[in-house]
Formats: structure tokens, C-alpha cells, sequence
RNA sequence: GGAGCUGUGGUGUAGCGGUUAACAUGCCGGCCUGUCACGCCGGAGAUCGCGGGUUCAAUUCCCGUCAGCUCCGCCA
């Protein structure tokens, strides 16, 4: 550990060798003990790693007598000499394993129950009684790791961001509700009884006003609320690397994040990326791979089969191909043995994913296996064969129909069936292009596919009356292995774009002002062409320690049903509590609550 | 809102329509001067998540419920 102004003497995992004769005070927690009778081993742990302590009863009698007694996690101050071992005693499983420390002194400052679990790397204790206990699963070193692994990497986005011109600015978590986007979490005003702030989903609209605030350079290490069911990766609350930036577009700020990436994985990893990351646009991450934020570590891209298709006898795809659809193949590498109760649940799940169904075909040495190839002519198939460039022994799995479901299903299905061994280098992806609106069947109206203030794409404005789902927006995503690390777009600077586009998600003008009044009467002011970007934080430092889920990198994650384990949140209130802001339950949650 | 999986000493597991509920580890006590997952001997510790039902009998079968995990919906 390098010098810092505290001046801190070495830790327990820092003692080397070259350490031996040094008298040094030691605090931390007791690891394990093993007694001998007459000698007493105990290894004592800080964060910084274990090292063993020695007590001896012919030398210390009293001492020994409480060393006795000391047990798991209790906490103590030690005196005493590091001594190098006798080589027959090294460890060299330890760092410290050459030496070992003489006690002279010894002071327990305070004591521990039993843990409910080690204190060690690699247990395998429930996730429950982990959280319930937290502070002690925060004890075990790879945790702590993963807390220091997230601070290095905040650090070193914090001073790169700096270093490219950046103010760190913070922004309200008490603000306004605003329609559309995620359930707010709401808070309830005391002062003006009725009236609820809400906590941000994202600093979006503050860190617009920013722009038009003359910053130019804005990020902040953001924490943002979202009221909506959890997964591995998305909790209620989670951290978004948060940045926009004035006049430069969106090549600036590409450059920027890459080079942010870059350095990353530079100071971490130690490896060089690979700059320019490569872009693609929605339409053709969508057609090639089915999915809006495609995983590059491996091929198997959906191929359109719809020409072949149209020729054939099978009445199915020809049905698809009249009413304006496609015939699209995943063709799966050495699945062609597949058995029927694995093909019957690939079908299974297809339909699980929206489809009709789904038609296959195994390539054989000789010819085809699969019960629509009798609808097919040698030539057709051969013609398949060649545009899927399907080798004897593969799976050749076919959807028919509209074409975002096919590329959905067959995109999934792509996921489902990847190979087990993945390009071990990090495949980033810029999409772009993604659409400005999407259509939402159940309230027949128009959503932003974004958020409302995405431009939309200079070229397609002519389309905003006619056509507004053929519209593309100026958003664009941020994928790595598969996994959205962010989103960001160029925002609408002028005002009759923002209206107009506001029109078309249903909001009048009288709404919008209602609303969003601040933000149009900034657009009056001068309000400057921006763009930005967030990026998961919890995401990207998952990434760098290697953890499915995002609560192992949040310090006190929520479980999936948002209750905390270790606190009990939520939890109810006192009655004046509620009167004091003039609410009224009117019927409690289930009894129950968070098992604590 | 929906689906799946899980729930047995502190922890991790086994088990089965009738058991003294088993094993490992931890814990407690004893012995032990070179261990490092120390070892040896002994001991304590479980109303089998909760509620109901079927049954002569339920930890075991059924239903419900709670909690946790994963996924779908949802997440501009």
C-alpha cells in the first residue's frame, strides 16, 4: 500500500519477510484459532488480508490465558515481533506465509457471537441469510474486493470525465413526477399536503436544463429510482454513469465513452480495446441477430429464407409471405441430431415467444431431415442449404410470419441455443438509429421508443405526420456481450420539434406545459443542440468482477420482491407519521414482510 | 400480474406415509508445543417456513400462504 497522509502502519496481509524483527501493532478480526494446548495459533484478518499469530505458554503465561479465550470475529489489538518462520513451517498458500507475529500484547476490543456463516471466500450459504447479515458478508474478502473494484473504477471515471473538460454537478432526488417512462417512487409532501415529489428516474430533464445552464460538460454519478419489478440486473435503485454534452454531437460523444471504456479497461484489465467500437444500426441488429442489443461473442445470424421459401409447397410460409411477412432461419451449428423431445420443447418455447410455430430441418449428409422438406424441391433446398450455409449435422430452424416476431423468436432462440464457449474478448456495439416511437397496442397510441425528447433523425422529419412509426430517432445504445450498458440520444433543441413531437405522444399543448413548462421555456432561452449518455454503473462494474447479478456489486442490495433484508425496508409508519402529511392506508400489504 | 425452482439443527445437505430425523461443518467441554480447513475424545443443538386438508399416522401426499431465487409481462 503506498504512503497516505494517515501514515498507516502495514496491515496484517502486509507483512512480508523483509518485516521480521519489526515490533507492530496489528488490529483486526480473529479468523480462526488453533490451540494446541501449550501453543496457540490464531489467524487474524483486516482487509488487507491474515496473518498469523503465534502465543506461546511457557513464554506468556497470562497472555495465553486470555488468548484462551478469544473466538471467531472477536476483535483485537496485538502487540508484537514479526519473526520469520522456520522453512519447515512456511505456508505458502499465504502472503504472509513466511512470517508469523510473536505476541507480546494482546486486547480484545470487543467479541463476537458465532457468525451465522464463514467469513471466507467461496461459502455456500444462502443469499437470504447473507443479506440478513450483510455487514458480515460484506467481511469476506471477495466482497470487499468488489467494493474496491467498484470505488477504483468510479475514481477512474471520475478523474477521466474530469480530465475531458466535465463538471461534476448534483441534481434534485426530491422532484417531479412526470408522465410516461417507469412508475415513479413517490414521496409525499409535507408542506403541501397532497402534493408528491418524486424520486428521479433519471436526472434526464435537470440534466438538460444544465445545457441550457451554459455547463457544456455535465456528468454525475447518479442514482436513479425506478418503481418496477426486479431482475438479476435491475433494482429499484441503481447508479447511471449520467452525461450530456452541448454543441459537439454525437461523434464527440461516442469518442468520449469509448475512450472512457478504454481506459477501464487499461487501468483494470490491463488490455488495449479495440477503438472505434463497431456500430450497427436497430434495423439491422434486429434483422441479423433479433435482438436490439445482440451478443457479437458468437454468430449464428437469422438468414431470410423468404425467396426459397415462396417457391415452396408448404403452405405455412407462403400464408406468412402473402400477408406481407418473412421466412427467417437460425441455423444452429452441430444440433442436428437433435432428438424429437428437444426439437418438440424448441418449438415449445418458440411459441412461448410469440410464435406461431417453428418449422426445421436437420442437414444430413445425404439430403434433409424434417417434416416440411417433402414440401420443398431438390432445388429449394439446396438453395437453402446455400443461403443459410447449413454443413451436415446442423439445425436449420425456421420462423414465418410478421417480421419483428420472427426476429424476436428467433432471436431469443438464438440466446437459448448459443454455444457454451464464447469469444473471451469484450464485443462492444453501438446501435443506432433505433426508432422514435413505438406503437402500444393496449392503449392504442404512440410511445416514445426512448424518452420524449429524442431527436428525431434529420431525414425522416418529412415523416413525422405521415408515418411517425417509420421514424428513426437519434437514440443509440451502448451493448456489451449482449448487455445494454446504456442509452443516450441527441435531444430536441428547438421548440416546434419538441411540441410537435409531444402532439404525437399524445399530449396536448396545454399538457405539455402543465408538465413540462420548465423545460419549454428553457428551449426559448438558447437553449443549445445537446446529447448525452447514461451508462449502468452496476452493470459495468458486474462486468469487471465477473457476477451474474448487480447485488453482488451494491453494497446493500434489495431482494426481488425490493424489500431489504437486512433493515426491513419497506416497513410500515407511525400513525402520525401518515396523519402529519394527510395520508390514509386504506388496506395493508399481506402480513409477512421481508423475513427478518 | 403470470410461470418455474427452493425452504429440514447456526450453516450446507441427506431422508422417508410409521426413523431415536442422518451426515458434514460450526458450537461447547476435555486432551494436545508447529499448526495453518490442526488432530483426538466427549457433548449440546431441529416443534422439518407457516396454516389447513387427506390419513389410524404427515417432515414426507394435497391445497393455500409467506419468504428467497430465476424468467415472462413491466423497466420512456
Amino acid at each position: 500500500m503506498p504512503d497516505n497522509p494517515a501514515g498507516d502502519p502495514p496491515g496484517c496481509g502486509e507483512l512480508r519477510a523483509e518485516d521480521a524483527g519489526r515490533e507492530v501493532t496489528l488490529y483486526g478480526w480473529v479468523q480462526r484459532r488453533r490451540d494446541h494446548g501449550g501453543l496457540l495459533f490464531v489467524d487474524l484478518r483486516d482487509r488487507t488480508g491474515i496473518v498469523q499469530l503465534v502465543f506461546d505458554s511457557e513464554s506468556s503465561g497470562e497472555l495465553f490465558d486470555v488468548a484462551e479465550t478469544l473466538r471467531s470475529e472477536y476483535v483485537v489489538k496485538v502487540g508484537g515481533e514479526v519473526v520469520r518462520r522456520d522453512p519447515a513451517n512456511v505456508n505458502p498458500a499465504l502472503k504472509t506465509g513466511e512470517i508469523e507475529v510473536r505476541v507480546k500484547s494482546l486486547e480484545i476490543l470487543n467479541r463476537s457471537k458465532t457468525p451465522p456463516f464463514y467469513i471466507e471466500d467461496g461459502i455456500q450459504v444462502d443469499e437470504n441469510v447473507r443479506l440478513r447479515y450483510r455487514y458480515l458478508d460484506l467481511r469476506r474478502p471477495e466482497n470487499y474486493r468488489r467494493l474496491e473494484m467498484r470505488h477504483r473504477m468510479v475514481k477512474l471515471i471520475r478523474d477521466y470525465l474530469d480530465g475531458c473538460g466535465f463538471l461534476e454537478i448534483e441534481t434534485p432526488m426530491l422532484t417531479r413526477s412526470t408522465p410516461e417512462g417507469a412508475r415513479d417512487f413517490l414521496v409525499p409532501s409535507r408542506t403541501s399536503r397532497g402534493s408528491f415529489y418524486a424520486l428521479p428516474q433519471s436526472p434526464q430533464l435537470f440534466k438538460q436544463l444544465l445545457m441550457a445552464a451554459g455547463v457544456q460538460r455535465y456528468f454525475q454519478i447518479a442514482r436513479c429510482f425506478r418503481d418496477e419489478d426486479l431482475r438479476a440486473d435491475r433494482q429499484p435503485e441503481f447508479t447511471q454513469i449520467d452525461m450530456e454534452i452541448s454543441f459537439l454531437g454525437r461523434e464527440r460523444l461516442f469518442a468520449i465513452v469509448e475512450g472512457m471504456m478504454a481506459c477501464l479497461f487499461r487501468e483494470i484489465l490491463g488490455r488495449e480495446l479495440a477503438l472505434p467500437f463497431p456500430r450497427m444500426t436497430y434495423r439491422e441488429a434486429m434483422e441479423r441477430f433479433g435482438s436490439d442489443k445482440p451478443d457479437l461473442r458468437f454468430g449464428m445470424e437469422l438468414v431470410d429464407c423468404s425467396e426459397p421459401a415462396r417457391e415452396s409447397e408448404f403452405k405455412i410460409f407462403r400464408d406468412a409471405l402473402e400477408k406481407g411477412g418473412v421466412v427467417k432461419a437460425l441455423r444452429v451449428p452441430g444440433k442436428g441430431g437433435a432428438s424429437r423431445k428437444e426439437l418438440d420443447d424448441l418449438v415449445k418455447l418458440a411459441v412461448a415467444f410469440g410464435a406461431g410455430g417453428l418449422a426445421w430441418m436437420a442437414r444430413q449428409e445425404e439430403g434433409w431431415r424434417s417434416p416440411i422438406a417433402k414440401f420443398f424441391s431438390p432445388a429449394l433446398l439446396d438453395r437453402i442449404g446455400e443461403l443459410t450455409e447449413a454443413a451436415p449435422g446442423d439445425l436449420l430452424l425456421f420462423a414465418a410470419g410478421e417480421a419483428a416476431v420472427c426476429h424476436e423468436v428467433l432471436g431469443r432462440l438464438r440466446l437459448h441455443l448459443a454455444p457454451e464457449e464464447l469469444s473471451p474478448e469484450p464485443h462492444f456495439l453501438w446501435v443506432v438509429d433505433f426508432p422514435l416511437f413505438e406503437y402500444d397496442a393496449a392503449e392504442k397510441r404512440l410511445n416514445a421508443a426512448h424518452h420524449p425528447f429524442t431527436a428525431p433523425h434529420e431525414d425522416d422529419l418529412h415523416l413525422l405526420e405521415t408515418e411517425p412509426l417509420a421514424v428513426r430517432s437519434q437514440a443509440y445504445d451502448l451493448v456489451l456481450n449482449g448487455v445494454e450498458l446504456g442509452s443516450g440520444s441527441t435531444r430536441i433543441h428547438r421548440r416546434e420539434v419538441q411540441m410537435q413531437v409531444f402532439n404525437l405522444l399524445g399530449l396536448s399543448e396545454a399538457e405539455a406545459m402543465e408538465k413540462f413548462s420548465f423545460l419549454l421555456e428553457a428551449f426559448d432561452y438558447g437553449l443549445p443542440p445537446h446529447g448525452g449518455i447514461a451508462l449502468g454503473l452496476d452493470r459495468l462494474v458486474a462486468f469487471f468482477t465477473g457476477d451474474e447479478s448487480i447485488r453482488q456489486v451494491i453494497a446493500f442490495p434489495k431482494t426481488a420482491a425490493g424489500s431489504c433484508l437486512l433493515t426491513g425496508a419497506p416497513a410500515p409508519v407511525e400513525p402520525h407519521q401518515l396523519q402529519e402529511l394527510g395520508i390514509a392506508v386504506k388496506s395493508a400489504a399481506k402480513d409477512g414482510g421481508p423475513a427478518r
